[in-house]
RNA sequence: UGCCCGGUAGCUCAGUGGCAGAGCAGGUGACUGUUAAUCACUUGGUCGCUGGUUCGAUCCCAGCCCGGGCAGCCA
């Protein structure tokens, strides 16, 4: 260990860079970015993850600890008694006099992080090193702050936050490929009498179980009790899916409101992302300028301009009349009834609104079974009340419906996906005790972040990616 | 999973069927209130792996591995 001089509380680089006035005695700690040798005293630019600006220390050869500079190279770790002055040289307020020196850890020539630019894919190979860079610090700073904001949005709207579960036994959610959890030797599990079969009542759980797809079930339970609930955490779905917008682990936002239709979910979602990006814009500045400068050169603007217009709001029969009347010859034929394709809602987004677009009432058949059937659809053209938020560059960032609350329409909407009612029990229960009107939506977190910050990928704005082949760190 | 592109120094890349290249990083020295400092010199290679064609393959061919883009699935 580093002997200290005098205890002393540690100084954030950020404030620092917000003092007032000058201070005779100041701790900072942190990590080396660089380092510039002059003949009489070294500059060193210390980054702490507190901002993304670093601060600028000055150690003078004459310092007992002037040897220690030495050994601060990029990467390594020190610790700095000094004074907060008034910097002589241009690009900062304030600097840091060095008074004391010490490098806690060193980093050898190895360390792989250059005072230069890195590509991303190679960044996502030193996952564990990354966050020390400028974009991923900035991007892991938005990424905890809009988790708050998260739950600040919510929290000031009455709505409580549920921990639904993330193992779950219904393997019948339906959102997708599922993870199965299990405690057995897979090369040898326990199997059944007549040795035909794996013995599921003999796992864990005594029958099959996986990590969640969603947590709108559940919170459908709460919502009938607490009337507006959000749920708000890591999500699995096991799809060989290779795009830069799918992660088989990411995090969803999920509210759930009774006593609401859709379009007070839509309403709902619109404030909630527009929310969102004001709250980064406010205790994020700094961190954005920078991916405006380095990552997208439209992104403050883009997100001013989401911010001050309403999003458009278009059903799914009026979309599909647009793509029809486009004139664009589509790789994927549009036709009523079949799912948009990504080419079909980047037009919309992106070429014909050019606006965040909630895209309405989609084809019964293919949308879920719990979606509410809308009334007075004429034959051949039965819509649910479902919604997906579409925004320019990412595509579908939000995902919702109104929920079906009559039980016989859902005993319908049941049967027309081949489900059976048995393992629905206690879902169909809420239609019978108390049934409401509710709705609620899924938000993809890390979807949003990459609206928010303007990174292409998936892969960086979560800590450590999995992805199909990749579970690293 | 399908289609397309790529894999050469620590990083970013150029290159050729016949001795392996640059910039940056690293090292040494000089210079300087510097800002990814600057200047000079310099170390550094399993050319992804395996096999094939060839007198000779980093280069051509095949298979595999890895990375990326797009599409599907979705948030």
């Amino acid at each position: 260990m580093v002997d200290r001089p005098f205890a002393m509380q540690r100084t954030l680089v950020k404030d620092a860079h917000n003092a007032t006035a000058p201070s005779d005695a100041i701790l900072l700690q942190g990590w080396v970015r660089t380092r510039r040798d002059a003949k009489a005293f070294s500059f060193i630019e210390l980054n702490d993850g507190s901002c993304l600006k670093g601060m600028q220390v000055i150690v003078d050869a004459s310092l007992p600890d002037y040897a220690n500079v030495a050994r601060a190279n990029t990467g390594a770790s020190v610790e700095v008694h000094g004074k907060l002055v008034e910097s002589k040289g241009a690009g900062q307020k304030w600097e840091v006099v060095a008074t004391t020196f010490a490098v806690l850890g060193e980093a050898d020539a190895t360390y792989p992080l250059q005072k230069k630019g890195h590509t991303l894919e190679f960044l996502r190979e030193i996952a564990h090193l990354r966050p020390r860079s400028n974009l991923f610090g900035a991007v892991f700073r938005v990424r905890s702050r809009l988790a708050y904001a998260v739950h600040q949005f919510f929290q000031e709207r009455n709505f409580h936050y549920v921990h639904t579960p993330i193992i779950t036994a219904s393997d019948a959610e339906g959102a997708g490929d599922m993870f199965r959890v299990t405690t057995f030797d897979v090369a040898n599990p326990p199997r059944t009498e007549d040795g035909k079969h794996v013995d599921d009542a003999k796992d864990f759980f005594g029958k099959k179980a996986f990590l969640t797809v969603s947590g709108q079930l559940e919170g459908e339970i709460f919502a009938h009790a607490l009337s507006s609930i959000y749920t708000f955490g890591p999500t699995f779905r096991a799809e060989n899916s290779n795009t830069s917008r799918h992660a088989a682990e990411f995090w969803m936002i999920e509210p759930e409101v009774a006593f609401c239709d859709l379009h007070g979910n839509m309403d709902l979602a619109e404030e909630f992302v527009k929310y969102l990006i004001r709250d980064a814009k406010e205790h994020c500045a700094a961190d954005l300028e920078f991916f405006s400068k380095f990552v997208d050169k439209d992104l403050l603007a883009r997100l001013d301009f989401v911010l001050e217009k309403p999003f458009v709001r278009c059903s799914y029969t009026e979309a599909v009349e647009i793509l029809e009347k486009s004139g664009k010859t589509w790789e994927h034929p549009v036709a009523w009834g079949t799912n948009l394709q990504a080419e079909h809602e980047r037009y919309l987004t992106e070429e014909h609104f050019k606006c965040p677009t909630t895209v309405y009432n989609y084809p019964r058949a293919i949308k879920a079974f719990y979606m509410r059937a809308t009334d007075g659809c004429s034959p051949g053209r039965e819509t649910v009340a479902a919604m997906d938020l579409l925004v320019p560059g990412i595509g579908e960032i939000i995902g919702g419906s109104q929920r079906e609350e009559r039980l016989e329409k859902l005993r319908e909407g049941m049967a027309l996906h081949h489900l059976d009612e048995k393992a629905y029990w206690w879902y169909l229960d809420l239609r019978r005790y108390g049934s409401v009107p509710h709705a609620g939506f899924g938000l993809g977190f890390e979807r949003m972040l990459m609206f928010v910050t303007g990174v292409g990928n998936i892969r960086d704005v979560i800590p450590f990616a999995r992805t199909p082949g990749t579970a690293d760190f």
